[in-house]
DNA sequence: GTCTATATACCGATAGAC
DNA sequence: GTCTATCGGTATATAGAC
């Protein structure tokens, strides 16, 4: 029967998985091709994933458990540090940053996962932090710009060290919401 | 025989396609939905184009000649007016938004076309003539941020009026490059 | 826990009649 | 210019042996 917790199979198939549609793209990666990097058969999944499906929402998972929390915390604050969010943001993106890729890239193509909304909700809630409620469009769009560029950086920049990478992206994000760089 | 120039049917295909597109997804569409929702069988569309992807790249090619032009017109230039430039950018990827929309959400399911890089090439160009060349990483990334935003504007801020949308957005661009903003 | 074998379905594309 | 019919390929998923 197949166990929610760690096998050492079901680990090794979710790293394989997450390598290939890296790669290709999820749509565009077969279950017979994860089967075939390990050396095991279709069949064999379907005892580790019930669908193709959940083993997609595994590798998400992580990543959408850790913002949902981030944006939790800070609408439970009464003040909030702006620059503080987006570097909490930035930090949760970087450390799922292949999960981030492939979900940025094909937010078309997991419509069938909650992505899609999802992450639209995540972006209002970061406007509403950044700029307040019902904030004009003007500084709505600053913040869009912040947000989504950071993520941009990632893609764009993807072999430079984060030490230098972090910095710029947030220093580029505080630029468009108007705020003091950290250099200032 | 098919012809290059416009038939009535070619037309009605195009429109066809690129609306389940941008509803769906281009993998996630068929040639059988598009077919179905014109009354017509598959096999005629193979009388219009000579395959799936050509009928993908015959949606894509205007907005990308549109903007290699203007890169293009740019790079030949001595001195650039980055405004002008983001301006222009923007009325470009606008005027064909929703292929726009439809390349950027699925850079992934449609590498099979040149695109990836393609877009790629275009913000690296975009780049150069924002920063100048060889700019330090943080220049770069602001000029990655706004280029980048204004596409999520784009996405985020649908139903806006263009008049409202376009002035915000190139605010925010201006803002993350630290460029004086319009209003000032 | 992993295998062979297979069911079922849809895909893009082509052949050839009208 | 559109049709019917079909080919060859691949997909997810399942049944049942080991």
């Amino acid at each position: 029967m197949p166990r929610a917790r760690s096998s050492e199979t079901r680990e090794r198939i979710q790293a394989a998985a997450l390598e290939l549609f890296a790669a290709k793209g999820v749509q565009q990666t077969s279950l017979r091709e994860i089967a075939e990097r390990l050396g095991v058969t279709k069949p064999a999944l379907y005892y580790h994933f019930a669908s193709r499906e959940e083993l997609v929402r595994s590798l998400v998972r992580p990543l959408v458990d850790e913002v949902e929390a981030l944006l939790a915390a800070d609408e439970a604050r009464e003040s909030v540090d702006p620059r503080a969010l987006l570097a909490g943001y930035f930090d949760a993106t970087y450390r799922h940053r292949r999960i981030t890729l492939m979900i940025v890239r094909e937010l078309v193509t997991l419509s069938y996962l909650d992505l899609g909304e999802r992450i639209a909700d995540w972006r209002w809630r970061l406007i509403a932090l950044l700029t307040g409620p019902d904030a004009p469009l003007d500084a709505q769009a600053r913040a869009i710009v912040a947000v989504g560029g950071m993520g941009d950086c990632m893609v764009f920049f993807a072999d430079r060290p984060v030490e230098e990478l972090r910095p710029a992206t947030l220093n580029a994000a505080y630029a468009a919401l108007g705020l003091p760089l950290i250099g200032d």
